[in-house]
DNA sequence: CTGAATCCGCTATGATACTG
DNA sequence: CAGTATCATAGCGGATTCAG
C-alpha cells in the first residue's frame, strides 16, 4: 500500500461527497484492522483482557473451544500490533500474564460499540435471515 | 458510542459478571457479526453504500480489485442479514441498485467509529509492528 | 504451565468463462 | 448490465504430539 494519504477524510462521514476514493479506502488501515479483528478470536480476547489481565491457561480455559495453537497465534498477533502486552514472571512453574496496552484499551471502546450493536440488533438480523430463507 | 463505561465493555459487564462464561460470548452475536464484517469486502461495501446507493457495476468499478464472484457473494450476504437492499429496475438494459436498509444505516455508526479508530491509530500500530520485527 | 511443531481439512477468495 | 458456474489456491483453524 502507498504512503501517507493524510486526508482519509470522510471514511466515516455518513455522506460521502463524491465518487469515493476507494483506492485509498481499500489500502487504508480500516480494512486492515477489520481483517485483524475479523478472525475467530481476536475481538474475544480483546474484550476478555479488557476486563482484567489473564494468564495463558486462564484464557485457554475461559474460551473453551480455542486451540492452544490459535490462542498463542492470536495473542502474538495482538502483541505485534501493540494491543496486548505479554509479561513473563520468572516463577516456578512459569507464569505468563497477558493484558491490554494503553493502545489496546482505546480500541476497546469502538469494539465495544460494535459489540453493543450486535447484541441490540441480534433479533433484527435473525429475523431478516429467516425471512430470506424461510419465506 | 455508549456513555458511561470506564474501560470495561458494557456487553460483558452486564452479562458476564465473573470469571467470564465465555461459552455465551462465543455463541453470542458479537463474534458472529465480526465474522461477517471481517471478510475482505463487507465493511467496505457498507461504507460505500452508506454514502449513497450504487449500481452493481458501479460498485465493481469503484472497488477495483474485487471479483464479480465476491461482489455478488458479499452483497447477498449483507442482504440476507437485512443490512443491504437490492432493487431491480425492469429497464433495458436491466439496472440493479443496492442501498443500505435502515438497519444497515444504524450499523454504519459503530462501523465508522471503528474505522475512525483505525485511521487515528494507524501510526501507532505501524510503529508497534516495526518495533516487534525490527528491534 | 506455556508453549512449539506437525499434519490436515475447510473455507474464503480469485481467475476465467459463460448467460439472459 | 448483472450476474452464474467451475476450477484452483492460500491461509485459517483444529487435533495431536512434543518440549523447556
Amino acid at each position: 500500500m502507498s504512503g501517507t494519504h493524510t486526508g482519509v477524510p470522510s471514511v466515516l462521514a455518513h455522506e460521502l461527497p463524491r465518487p469515493v476514493p476507494i483506492d485509498e479506502l481499500e489500502a487504508c488501515p480500516v480494512g486492515e484492522l477489520f481483517r485483524r479483528l475479523g478472525d475467530k478470536w481476536s475481538m474475544l480476547l480483546l474484550i476478555l483482557l479488557g476486563g482484567r489481565p489473564h494468564r495463558y491457561n486462564e484464557l485457554h480455559r475461559a474460551i473453551e473451544g480455542i486451540s492452544q495453537r490459535m490462542l498463542t497465534r492470536t495473542l502474538r498477533a495482538l502483541e505485534t500490533d501493540g494491543l496486548v502486552r505479554r509479561e513473563v514472571h520468572p516463577t516456578v512453574p512459569p507464569g505468563v500474564e497477558y493484558s491490554l496496552t494503553p493502545l489496546g484499551r482505546t480500541l476497546l471502546e469502538p469494539v465495544s460499540a460494535l459489540a453493543d450493536w450486535a447484541v441490540r440488533h441480534e433479533a433484527d438480523i435473525r429475523e431478516a435471515r429467516f425471512r430470506h430463507t424461510g419465506a
